[in-house]
RNA sequence: GGAGAGGUGGCUGAGUGGUCGAAAGCGGCGGUCUUGAAAACCGUUGAGGGUUUGUAGCCCUCCCAGGGUUCGAAUCCCUGCCUCUCCGCCA
């Protein structure tokens, strides 16, 4: 959500910085709803006003002894009148309210211009694409060789989408999770967790997924409604929601790995081979809540935090500053991780680095107390993955391929292997 | 699933329907004392919002949430959510 004095004082920035991303905001009709609740609100604190000293003055007449009748019939319709007044109050904000929770964030100054994927900004490139003497197979191909891993088997107990691994494939992503986690939390501070993956529509909202995405998300059918979680960056970030952190406890890093569930509506024709999109994924999530000065050094900490997991593994990519048009809803700035696909020939998000500034922390109530005002501070929040385990799987299938169809475990992997060193 | 108890400020914990946003204690902050610290003592200390150039003043809202009764609700009534205890079941 955007500062709401933000929106009634400087609406024809907001307007013209949210035209970036193709958003248009109807400034003439906010300002109207604006001037219309301000000058409900006036009117309704001041029935509220009378209504209290009203009140009191018949409580103190009434502790003197007095007839109090005359005061009781001074006020028969002022209850009537307030609580008419308050009801179109609440009308008017939750209007305002509903707007305000479908604006998307106002984008950092170094966001390039663009409507989409083609104009986002390569930042820089790691490693080389591996020199094959041969022809690359995808992971499909090599996943089924080496009889592991199942797109029919997973269609067969839950639909399209799906899939099963067994065996050393199933291992070998588990390892990659394990190798994550360990990283960031020994290497990098960060704080482990484990949390639900179902959650509230409050927690939806507070990352700000709700009410604009709903479709993207599976919902399981119970009243209140239960979400499963589509990264862990909704259950994780509301661990601060209506929290002041302490401010000997900034920042916070956390490090959580947990399955995604995505229904991937409007996605229908796209990546329908193998495992690049999924509805269920494993992922393990990088989120850190900083003071809002620390935000911008956070960013780039917690991208070459993920970016280190990729050098580790040996995985070429490049790191790309997303456009204005491809930067996501909640996000003011943010990095994709591509990794290099041999099966496909290209680069592909493989982790997803944003800041989301004050605009996740307005909508969750998420402040730290600052010292030197003693007052409670929107806290900055970010997150990324650190990284994607499937896609990550993928990426070491194709990478380590040997002519045969064979796949070279990467060093590091190898103690979460029991000391494996090639899959065949 | 059955039975019972309860949800008040950072924490503990009071609160006959009438200046209660709320006693007291702890904690926090500031000060006195001290070479320094501790102790003691004094003071101070919730959040959100409106108006406004305003971190000034004035005003509104908030005692789990949502309704209701009343001139007036933390206090009374209803519903929901959550927590705790016991029994049953279960990983």
């Amino acid at each position: 959500m955007l500062d709401p004095r933000l929106l009634r004082n400087e609406l024809d920035y907001v307007k013209t910085q949210l035209a970036r991303r193709n958003f248009s905001l109807d400034a003439e009709a906010y300002r109207e709803l604006e001037e219309q609740r301000k000058q409900l609100q006036i009117e309704t604190q001041e029935l509220q006003n009378e209504r209290n000293t009203r009140s009191r003055d018949i409580g103190q007449a009434k502790a003197r002894g007095e007839d109090i009748q005359p005061l009781l019939d001074a006020v028969q319709d002022l209850g009537e009148q307030m609580k008419a007044a308050e009801t179109r109050l609440a009308d008017e904000q939750s209007r305002l309210q509903q707007i305000q929770l479908g604006l998307p964030n106002i984008l950092d100054d170094s966001v390039p211009d663009g409507k989409d994927e083609q104009a986002n900004l390569e930042i820089s490139r790691w490693g080389e694409p591996p020199p094959f003497d041969f022809p690359a197979r995808d992971h499909v191909d090599l996943g089924t060789q080496l009889s592991g891993m199942d797109f029919e088997l997973g269609a067969k107990i839950a639909s399209a989408r799906f899939v099963v691994l067994q065996g050393n494939i199933a291992r070998l992503q588990r390892a990659l999770i394990q190798f994550m986690l360990d990283t960031h939390i020994v290497e990098h501070g960060y704080r482990e967790c484990y949390v639900p993956f179902l959650v509230n529509a409050a927690s939806l909202q507070g990352t700000g997924q709700l009410p604009k995405f709903e479709q993207d998300l599976f919902r399981v059918d119970n009243d209140p409604p239960f979400y499963l979680i589509p990264t862990a960056e909704v259950p994780v970030t509301n661990i601060v929601r209506d929290v002041i952190v302490d401010a000997q406890q900034m920042p916070l890093k956390y490090v959580c790995h947990t399955p995604c569930f995505r229904s991937e509506a409007g996605a229908y024709g796209r990546d329908v081979r193998g495992m690049i999109r999924q509805h269920q994924f494993e992922k393990v999530e990088l989120v850190q809540i900083v003071r809002h000065e620390d935000s911008q050094e956070a960013h780039e900490e917690l991208t070459g935090h993920a970016e280190s997991i990729l050098q580790k593994l040996g995985l070429p990519y490049r790191k790309v500053l997303l456009c204005a048009g491809d930067t996501g809803f909640s996000s003011a700035r943010t990095y994709d991780l591509e990794v290099w696909l041999p099966g496909q020939g290209q680069y592909r998000e493989i982790s997803s680095c944003s800041n989301f500034t004050d605009f996740q922390a307005r909508r969750l109530q998420a402040r730290w107390r600052n010292p030197e005002t003693g007052k409670p501070e929107l806290v900055h929040t970010l997150n990324g993955s650190g990284l994607a385990a499937g896609r990550t799987l993928i990426a070491v299938l194709e990478n380590y391929q040997t002519r045969e169809g064979h796949v070279v475990i990467p060093e590091v992997l190898r103690p979460y292997m029991g000391g494996l060193t090639i899959l065949q």
